[in-house]
DNA sequence: CTGAAAGCGCTTACAG
DNA sequence: CTGAAAGCGCTTACAG
């Protein structure tokens, strides 16, 4: 089924045909009637690819996800994110191509795929974990491309992106502990620049009312963001631990990592020591006690995001532009 | 860039371009090469579209996803099979286009969108909540289909689907606990024919040693497979449920809700109720205790779906074929 | 082994 | 308001 069978059942040239249903005025009422109706009654629907060879927009994004081999999957965090804005994309017509890559990867062709063999208009590259050197790979092959929660750092301002104020986030963790009376805390995190700055917000605040902010022993650097490397780095500093107040732990999978290893070695949380996390995701409400943490804010992000590229893709601009949202505070029972 | 551009920086045709590029044997080794080391400093790759438009096959696939809409997603485990589906079509230079579908609608039409619109070769669709009229409606347009983790029932044979064996995760679950010595036990699950088969295989094995088994009192349906429903239901059961020696839940959410009911009321689990959950999601053995559960196969299932979605879009099978994939026991702490 | 030509299914400038 | 024609960037049957 195509234009041209439409033109010959509705007496018209499959120029008329590709008019009405792209609801151009350059059609009569009635004419557009006869052929809407008998598209419908076929259940055609225009041919995207022929399309978007002629007009150029596939009306379609791709999706890249940094996600390290040997997980199952980036995050659930990341899903959630995919997940609604492949509903905002939707709302405006765009579908969306996923595709996992390694931002460790030296071989940086694959990342461009889809732009290269126009199956997208743009892309939207979500992980914290984006090097400058793989911003630049991009942006110099397609500057129709946002970067999604990459780390804070200097350069990022020079590429569309939307971010997210972890200092902000580690504020609130450290007004939280302070308000609860906790005064001799530690903070727990990846060696990594997106956590750099959840613990520096986290330790400025703190000692501003210059309560006994321990600092981030080296310790207590996390190797990666599992949760085994949490628990095991827990267990093997057990008593520092136990001597905290409260722990900010930047991520809720370590968060969980290090109060299980404190729970399970007969250590109170939170009669003992409070625990908050980061990221709010989706079942951290389930464990004992359920998780205080700071919820970053997906449905706000995902709808920056599908906003932003969109725009670009239709070249309504292109010149770069941070978008920052803060995350709020969720009280559970950790702390 | 196209392969006219290239063409005449090889001094050639662009016929002969198109043939070089895609290892066509009617091309000289010394032409191909040229015309590849041009192509490769240029990072010219085939438009996919003006190719599919020319072959008619696009090499890209659409993976429909069931979602209830006032969820943030369907499940993890639906998140992880994506991610592993999209690996294995990658492997088969597949691209992945991905949708959520609400299989509650009424209007069907937005579901095949993607094959009338032409941009996607097949669908694989993923879901339990597949009625038997979305499965028609999806292939009387397109036979270029495969249904993932459909609930079992009598009609889904006449469609090529990925299964699992449910029933054998039931008795998995049985013989569980039976090795544990648990006599008296019930079953918890939502009323939906996935859930029947794990009940139903669990209670069949259940009762050929003749141990008490107590059955699925209407009292354990539960409503909706939310963590706060199972929650609710158990502390509203609080007595019943803490007179068996073992709880099977149908669902990891369902049983960690059970569990955490329990155990905030102070019956403990395992020494008092074990408990067996199903599906094995990634965080599950965070909690504590970590859930014993039913392992359902998501790599294999991610492979099957692949290799089968792609052999029909090339035409090599039409036939339908229902596969089974049997899941495993994975012991941890809460039986 | 190579190339000119037709065709895939659209959109749109141009002429009427 | 309508249509014939050119063009988007490929593939492939056909002829050499």
């Amino acid at each position: 089924m195509n234009l041209r069978r439409i033109a010959e059942l509705a007496g018209t040239s499959h120029t008329t045909v590709s008019r009405a249903l792209n609801n151009s005025p350059l059609v009569a009422r009635e004419t557009r009637e006869r052929i809407v109706r008998i598209a419908e009654e076929l259940g055609y629907q225009i041919n995207a690819g022929a399309r978007g060879l002629s007009t150029g927009v596939r009306m379609t994004v791709g999706l890249l996800y940094s996600y390290h081999p040997g997980r199952q999957i980036a995050s659930f965090y990341t899903a959630q994110l995919m997940h609604l804005m492949g509903a905002r994309l939707a709302a405006r017509g765009f579908d969306m191509m996923i595709e996992a890559f390694d931002p460790g990867l030296d071989d940086l062709t694959s990342v461009v795929r889809m732009i290269r063999q126009k199956k997208a208009d743009g892309l939207l590259v979500i992980g914290y974990d984006i090097s400058e050197k793989l911003a630049t790979a991009i942006t110099s092959v397609t500057n129709k491309c946002v970067f999604v929660n990459p780390a804070y750092s200097p350069w990022i301002h020079r590429y569309p992106a939307i971010l997210i104020d972890h200092r902000w986030g580690g504020k609130l963790a450290a007004d939280a502990f302070r308000k609860r009376g906790r005064r001799r805390c530690a903070a727990v995190a990846e060696d990594d620049p997106q956590f750099a700055e959840r613990v520096s917000g986290f330790a400025e605040e703190f000692e501003r009312d210059s309560p006994e902010y321990c600092g981030t022993a080296s310790q207590l650097v996390l190797r990666d963001g599992t949760y085994e490397t949490a628990y095991a780095l827990a267990e093997s500093r057990l008593a520092e631990l136990a001597s905290y107040d409260g722990i900010f732990v930047a991520s809720d999978v370590s968060a969980i990592g290090v109060m299980n290893a404190l729970l399970d070695n007969g250590i109170p949380v939170p009669d003992q020591v409070g625990i908050i996390g980061y990221d709010d995701v989706e079942w951290i409400h389930y464990t004992r006690p359920p998780l205080t943490t700071v919820h970053q804010p997906k449905a706000e992000v995902a709808e920056a995001a599908a906003a932003e590229i969109v725009e670009r893709v239709f070249e309504e601009r292109t010149e770069s532009s941070t978008h920052f949202y803060k995350p709020e505070l969720v009280w559970r029972g950790s702390v």
